[in-house]
DNA sequence: CGTCGTCTTGACCAGAATCAACTCGAGTGG
DNA sequence: CCACTCGAGTTGATTCTGGTCAAGACGACG
């Protein structure tokens, strides 16, 4: 069982905790369900190969993507939903996952620190992608959005450079974006005029990631455990929001 | 030390393990930071009385609020932030709170079960939030908020009918939707010439909760423990997403 | 009484949605 | 082998939601 790239920082023996709690290891297709079987419980599934997302579809046929998951992410499934709306993961490329039992990733387990922190984690993204939405418009948050995967696609360990895979569709950026297709389209056509990104084909090439960043005032920090090195670093906050005195 | 109505239900032993392992029980002023002194720690911060809310505040001076904390919640502060956005936690009435140490709240204790299922509960809220932002409009994002804020004052003990008090500002509420302050208030004369709500002086009056429910396409589910009262209940999942197989 | 902060309203503008058509490549079947 | 379909991407024309700007109302407070 070959991990992710991202866990080859660990101490050998939470690699090998990690290695063999892994149950029910399996492999689905593009756009395959992964949240029908490990529902009834509170287990935890670990992407290892290929990427996937989360949802929620409205009964009006709307939907929303809430997180993308790349390999080495953990994802906590949440029941199927009721009334109006759907939750649901699916795959976007061809996806290996593998189930850690609930039993196993719970309190005083080698793995507590790993879960946790990836809930940490999530929690951090999904505020990052609420601000993105609310205070950013359709250009700067497409452009975040790139820079948000590029960075994540480092860390997962699937690229070097400024180049990597995105199998997915507009229609799929348009629903983590809020935006519709035809728009994402539009902003791609501008990232690509600029001379600041291409994308298509299932691939991103960044042209010019400063200035990507710039234009989606990206900021890395929420992608990394807390502090850098130290874990929950302090620092007096003077400054504080102007708002809130 | 009286507690907030949410833990009610809960088992003696387990409140008074809550009561007994809040330290540094504080009172803060209307619009006070909470996350100035709670930094340098994984502590969780429990809200006893009154309104909080936590932003991202961008170096442009947008800001958008992630959170919502009512009598009951947990705050779980992150690190105050870097770059161009700043994380912060702020009073919105008059608010008391008390801080569960990282030691008392981790694996094996007490209070573990709270803590995972406060974490998941926020987690949801924030899935409920984005998905409102990216796929809801204006009016149907308003009425939505109103409805969760009055679901979860009801939980809170606040209110037993149609009336709670909730001490934001037009301003506050845009910061919360993704909205100019002028939008919400053409959102709230909306809602009161149709006879839905009345919102203002800190003051919401649901006037007609089936239509305020009705506009919002308003589903509770997300806002109660998983599956009612079973766990983590499973139910086979035939109809999925449409746009998913 | 004047100032300040919040709410309120109207007039106007712009960013994104909508609608509709066309391109292009991958399959598919006659 | 070619016509056909189908799905995704692309583009333009038009509409409309929500933003921007600016002014006034109103209550709290010094």
């Amino acid at each position: 069982m070959q991990l992710p790239a991202r866990f080859n920082t660990l101490a050998p023996s939470v690699r090998e905790a990690l290695t063999g709690d892994l149950v029910e290891v399996r492999g689905l297709s593009r756009r395959a369900l992964v949240t029908d079987r490990s529902m009834l419980s509170n287990d935890v599934i670990l992407i290892l190969d290929g990427w996937a997302f989360s949802y929620i579809a409205f009964a009006s046929g709307a939907r929303q993507i809430t997180a993308i998951h790349l390999p080495g992410d953990l994802l906590f499934p949440r029941a199927a939903g009721s009334g109006d709306s759907e939750y649901g993961t699916c795959a976007v490329s061809n996806l290996l996952i593998g189930t850690l039992p609930d039993a196993l990733v719970g309190a005083g387990t080698a793995l507590e620190n790993i879960v946790q922190d990836a809930r940490v984690q999530n929690a951090a993204i999904l505020e990052a992608w609420l601000a993105n939405m609310g205070r950013r418009d359709a250009y700067a948050r497409t452009a975040h959005l790139l820079c948000e995967m590029h960075t994540r696609a480092i860390l997962a360990g699937l690229t070097a450079n400024a180049t990597f895979q995105m199998p997915l569709f507009q229609e799929d950026l348009g629903d983590i974006l809020g935006l519709t297709p035809v728009h994402i389209n539009r902003m791609m056509r501008r990232l690509r005029e600029g001379q600041v990104a291409k994308v298509g084909f299932g691939r991103v090439d960044i042209l010019n990631l400063e200035n990507l960043m710039a234009i989606g005032s990206f900021d890395d920090h929420y992608l990394h455990p807390a502090g850098g090195q130290e874990r929950g670093c302090c620092q007096t906050n003077g400054a504080a929001a102007s708002r809130c005195v």
